[in-house]
RNA sequence: GCGCCCGUAGCUCAGUGGAUAGAGCGCGCGCCUCCGGAGCGCGAGGUCGCAGGUUCGAAUCCUGCCGGGCGCGCCA
C-alpha cells in the first residue's frame, strides 16, 4: 500500500519530467501551514532560478501538467512567490485509512532493503548496581530495536557487559581470601565490592595479589572462573530485574559480555599489528589517530595492548566489529553510549576501516547526552553518588498510583496497579526518549515523573479513550467513507504520515521524532473528537466512518507506543 | 592546544533551506444537564547566544567569536 504522499511525490517528479524536461527532481514537498492546503511543494524557486523563469510560471505549468494526480488531489493552487499548495481528495485518504485499518502493519511498507542490524546497547556493568546513567542506553536502545524490527530488520541485541576487567581480579581475590563461595544475592555482592575495593585501596599486598588474580581469571584458572560467575550470576539477576520492570526486551541471550571477546583480543591484536593498523609505542601496541591529537599536539591513540601485556577496551571493541562483521554477517552496527566516548568510538571504528573490516558496512555511534543536575554540573546525589534505578521507578510507580487510585477507584486494586506501573514506568521512557538524544539532560524528578502536558500519560490515556470508544459503539467499523471536516482530513493525513515518522527513525535513529509525531497525533485526534460527534453522528454511515478513523487512531497510538517500549493499558 | 555536543518564551524542550518560529509546565480567563475533564478552548510571554557570509528565501548551511557540558596512552 502506498501513502498517499509518496503516491503524489512520485507523481509531481513525473509532472516536472513532463512539463520542464527535468527528469528526477525532487518536488520539496513538506507540510503546508495554510489553511485549506495539506502540502507545500517548494520546487518551483530553486527550479525557476536555474532556468531563468518566473518561479509562479513554473509552478503553473507543474500545476496543469499533474492534475489531479489520478485522483489523488481535490485542489493545486500557486501562491506566494511560487509555493504549489496541494490538498488531498478526501476520498484518497479515506481510501488509504480503510486499508491501513485492514492491514497489520498499519499501512506501513517494510523497508525495501532488509538488512542485519548489530544494536550494542544497555551494557551495564557486572558487580554494580544500575542506577541512572544506565537508563537513556537501555532505553534509547530498545527503542531503536523494536523499531528496526518492526521495519523488517533482522536485529541482533548485544548487551556488552561490563563483565572484565581488573575489578574482578580484586573481588575474586577477596572472595578466596575470606573464603566465599557464593553469593546469596545481589545485596551481599554490594558488601563484597566495598569491603573489596576498599582493601585494594589500602593494603599494596592484596592489590598486587588482586592483579595477578587477574592474569589467573583471563588464562582460565578454573577456580577463579567459578567465583568469577557467581559475580556475573547474582549480578544480571539484579539487571533482569530492573529490565523486566522497564519492560525492556533484553535477556539474557543477548548478554555479549566483554568476557565473551577474551579469547579473540590476542588474535585480533596479531591482525591489526599484521595488517600495519597497529604500531608498538612506549612498550604498547596502539592504534595512532590521524583525526585527533593529545594536548601536545602529538597523535591520539587507541590502546590495543596495554605495556603489561594486558588488553585496552579498544581492542575489545574491535574484536567485537570483527566478530560482527564475519560472524554475523552485520550491515549495519550501531552502539548506543554516552557522548564521552564519541572519540574513542571515532578511533576504533577508523581503525576498523582501516584494517578494511568494515567495507560497505555502517557503523554507527549513537551518542546521548550526559545527565547533569539542576545546577548544570554532572549529576550527583546530596551524597555525592547516583540515584538507583530501582529508587527512580519506585517513585514513579508510587506517584501514579496516587493519581490512578483517585481517577479509577472503582477498578480493583490489582488492576489499579498495573495501570500504575504502565503510567509510571512509561513517563520514566518518555521522559527519556521525547527529547533529541545528544542534549544533555537535567535530571529531574518532577520532569521525568510529570503526568501532564507531553507525556505518556497523555498518549496513554488518548490511545485508551480512542479505543474505548470503539467497544462502547458495540461494532467494529472497517471503512472510513465520509470525510468532509477539515479536523477528519487532517487526522487521516497525519494518521498516514507514521510510516515516513518510523523510517526517519530507522535512518537517523532518533526515536524523539516517534515521540513527537505520536503527540502530534493524539493532539490532532482530541481536536476531531471534540469537534466531530462519532456515536451520535449524522448518519450510521458517517458513524462507522469516524468509529473507523478511531480504531486506526488506536491502533496507531499503540503500535508506537509499543516501538517506544511503552505499554498502553487496557483502561485507565 | 586539538576535537565533539549544546545555546530557541520565566522554566523544560520541538522545529536540519520555505509564507505570521511551535508545544508542555507555570501564569490569567473560560468549558462537565452534551460520545471518558489524566481533557479542551482563549490570552499574555521570543533581539532563535553575538557578528559576518551564502541564498529568491536562514532558527536551520558556512566562517569567526561568546557561554555551558565533555573527550584527548595504558579505567570502560
Amino acid at each position: 500500500m502506498i501513502a498517499p504522499t509518496h503516491a503524489l511525490r512520485a507523481a509531481l517528479t513525473a509532472a516536472i519530467e513532463r512539463a520542464l524536461g527535468e527528469p528526477e527532481v525532487d518536488p520539496l514537498l513538506v507540510p503546508s501551514r495554510q489553511p485549506g492546503a495539506d502540502l507545500q511543494a517548494n520546487f518551483a524557486m530553486k527550479l525557476a532560478k536555474q532556468r531563468g523563469e518566473a518561479p509562479r510560471a513554473v509552478a503553473e505549468r507543474v500545476a496543469t501538467e499533474l492534475g489531479d494526480a489520478d485522483g489523488l488531489l481535490a485542489k493545486t493552487e500557486v501562491s506566494g512567490p511560487g509555493f504549489l499548495n496541494l490538498t488531498f481528495a478526501p476520498g484518497a485518504l479515506a481510501e488509504w485509512a480503510t486499508a491501513a485499518l485492514a492491514d497489520e502493519r498499519l499501512g506501513v511498507a517494510p523497508a525495501a532493503m532488509p538488512q542485519t542490524v548489530v544494536v550494542d546497547y544497555s551494557a551495564p556493568n557486572v558487580a554494580k548496581e544500575m542506577h541512572v546513567g544506565h537508563l537513556r542506553s537501555t532505553v534509547i536502545g530498545d527503542a531503536l530495536v523494536r523499531t528496526l524490527e518492526f521495519e523488517g530488520h533482522t536485529v541482533v541485541r548485544a548487551n556488552h557487559l561490563g563483565d572484565w576487567g581488573t575489578q574482578f581480579g580484586m573481588l575474586t581475590q577477596h572472595m578466596l581470601d575470606s573464603g566465599i563461595e557464593h553469593l546469596p544475592d545481589f545485596a551481599a555482592l554490594g558488601e563484597l565490592y566495598r569491603a573489596a575495593k576498599a582493601r585494594f585501596d589500602a593494603d599494596p599486598a592484596f592489590t598486587e595479589a588482586a592483579r595477578s588474580r587477574v592474569v589467573a581469571l583471563q588464562a582460565g584458572d578454573p577456580g577463579t572462573l567459578a567465583l568469577w560467575r557467581d559475580l556475573v550470576t547474582v549480578s544480571l539477576e539484579h539487571i533482569n530485574a530492573i529490565y523486566r520492570r522497564l519492560d525492556v526486551t533484553l535477556t539474557d541471550e543477548h548478554v555479549v559480555g566483554e568476557s565473551f571477546y577474551n579469547p579473540l583480543l590476542a588474535p585480533t591484536v596479531d591482525a591489526l599489528l599484521e595488517a600495519a593498523v597497529a604500531t608498538e609505542s612506549r612498550g604498547a601496541v596502539v592504534v595512532a589517530s590521524t583525526r585527533f591529537t593529545n594536548q601536545d599536539g602529538t597523535p591520539a591513540v587507541l590502546i590495543i595492548r596495554k605495556s603489561d601485556g594486558g588488553y585496552g577496551y579498544g581492542v575489545t571493541d574491535l574484536a567485537a566489529i570483527d566478530y560482527r562483521v564475519r560472524e554475523l554477517d552485520a550491515h549495519r552496527m550501531i552502539y548506543v553510549t554516552d557522548a564521552r566516548q564519541a572519540q574513542h568510538f571515532a578511533m576504533v571504528f577508523d581503525a576498523a576501516a582501516k584494517a578494511g573490516w568494515t567495507d560497505g558496512r555502517q557503523v554507527e555511534h549513537v551518542p546521548f547526552g550526559a545527565m547533569l543536575g539542576d545546577d548544570g554540573r554532572p549529576f550527583k546525589t546530596r551524597s555525592g553518588g547516583t540515584v538507583a534505578l530501582t529508587d527512580l521507578l519506585d517513585s514513579a510507580i508510587e506517584r501514579a498510583q496516587v493519581i490512578v487510585d483517585e481517577k479509577n477507584p472503582d477498578v480493583p486494586a490489582g488492576e489499579r496497579a498495573e495501570i500504575a506501573r504502565a503510567v509510571g514506568i512509561g513517563a520514566v521512557k518518555y521522559a527519556d526518549l521525547s527529547t533529541s538524544r545528544q542534549r544533555d539532560l537535567i535530571f529531574s524528578f518532577d520532569r521525568m515523573l510529570a503526568l501532564d502536558g507531553n507525556t505518556a500519560p497523555y498518549l496513554l490515556y488518548a490511545a485508551v479513550r480512542a479505543g474505548s470508544i470503539a467497544t462502547r459503539a458495540g461494532e467494529t467499523a472497517t471503512t472510513v467513507s465520509v470525510v468532509t471536516e477539515p479536523v477528519e482530513q487532517a487526522l487521516l493525513l497525519k494518521l498516514a504520515a507514521f510510516g515516513d515518522v518510523l523510517d526517519e527513525v530507522a535512518a537517523t535513529l532518533e526515536p524523539h521524532r516517534l515521540c513527537t509525531y505520536l503527540y502530534e497525533l493524539a493532539g490532532q485526534y482530541t481536536s476531531f473528537y471534540e469537534a466531530c460527534p462519532v456515536l451520535k453522528a449524522d448518519t450510521p454511515e458517517q458513524r462507522r466512518s469516524r468509529l473507523a478513523m478511531c480504531t486506526l487512531t488506536a491502533e496507531t497510538l499503540k503500535t508506537g507506543l509499543g516501538l517506544l517500549g511503552i505499554t498502553v493499558p487496557a483502561r485507565m
